[in-house]
DNA sequence: AGCGGAACCTGTCGGC
DNA sequence: TGCCGACAGGTTCCGC
């Protein structure tokens, strides 16, 4: 479901609702996002906890917590964060309940039950947050540091930039849009690429997630804004689940493959490895 | 290094 | 109606 637009999405909601609460009590339904961890001792370190601030890396959302310590939260495919006014019981899907001393509750809901929540107290201590590579929107992802990391790759453009290693937030959707926005083949080699092509997908990589972010991310099915609203930004998707659509440059149909196990998006005519894109 | 496949889970949808 | 496979905004581990 979240990719980093919809993370983003959420974090800032919860930035803005969250800080200065306390967290009194922690109920636990379903307790598969823990990974097998002890469900008491997470309740525990969790209950009397204030706080501070959320914030987004990659697709994980960082809950600052005070005495300090970090609730590490990754959604997956369904996961959501929702504040609610209490419940008698749980709504299906409802994993956690954070009872907050404001009389609400921070609602954990997950599906599938892939989603994961981790409680550390630095964030060094969370494997999965070092193995992250750069965020696209940080001042770190120059066109300079892009050019020599998909010049050290022979993956596929396409698996490179579902990498959370090399580039930390994209997935399935924005990784198709992207792609198309910058008139790229995703079979094509990422070091075998142009220097134009190069500051083409850096500048399409930025538009793109900016864009989704001011239209509070993309909402196909699952993905719900913590109020229940939904995303607008699947009304400016050009290619993503559009298979045999007319592409909106050229009218070719648009072609889906699978890469990765994952479906791809894309326009054999526009989006052609060595050539330029059609204007 | 890269890639295919399976696993983790549950639900929906389309075809026969 | 019912069953079955495909598919779903993700990640990780294992083997070749």
């Amino acid at each position: 479901m979240p990719e980093l637009p919809e993370v983003e999405t959420i974090a800032r909601e919860l930035e803005a609702r969250l800080p200065g609460r306390r967290i009194e009590n922690v109920t636990v339904f379903r307790a598969d996002a823990l990974g097998g961890r002890p469900v008491d001792r997470f309740r525990h370190a969790l209950a009397g906890r204030s706080i501070l601030h959320c914030s987004r890396r990659g697709k994980f959302l960082l809950f600052h917590l005070s005495p300090e310590s970090y609730l590490v939260a990754h959604l997956r495919m369904t996961g959501k964060f929702a504040l609610s006014d209490p419940l008698p019981a749980p709504l299906p899907h409802h994993r956690f309940w954070f009872s907050l001393d404001s009389g609400q509750l921070l609602v954990f809901q997950d599906l599938r039950c892939l989603g994961t929540l981790e409680l550390v107290e630095r964030l060094e201590q969370s494997r999965s947050l070092l193995r992250l590579g750069i965020d696209p929107l940080s001042e770190m992802f120059t066109l300079g540091w892009l050019k020599r990391a998909l010049a050290e790759s022979r993956a596929p453009l396409k698996h490179w930039l579902m990498d959370q290693t090399k580039v930390a937030g994209l997935g399935n959707i924005y990784v198709s849009e992207i792609l198309f926005a910058a008139g790229l083949d995703p079979k094509a080699t990422a070091r075998r690429l142009k220097p134009g092509q190069i500051a083409r997908l850096h500048e399409e990589t930025r538009r793109i997630l900016r864009q989704a972010i001011r239209k509070n991310g993309t909402t196909i099915r699952d993905f719900r804004r913590v109020d229940e609203h939904s995303g607008e930004f699947q009304s400016f998707l050009q290619v993503y689940g559009k298979a045999g659509q007319p592409c909106p440059r050229c009218r070719t149909p648009i072609r889906r493959i699978v890469q990765m196990q994952r479906s791809t998006f894309y326009c054999p005519s526009c989006q052609r490895g060595s050539r330029r894109r059609a204007a």
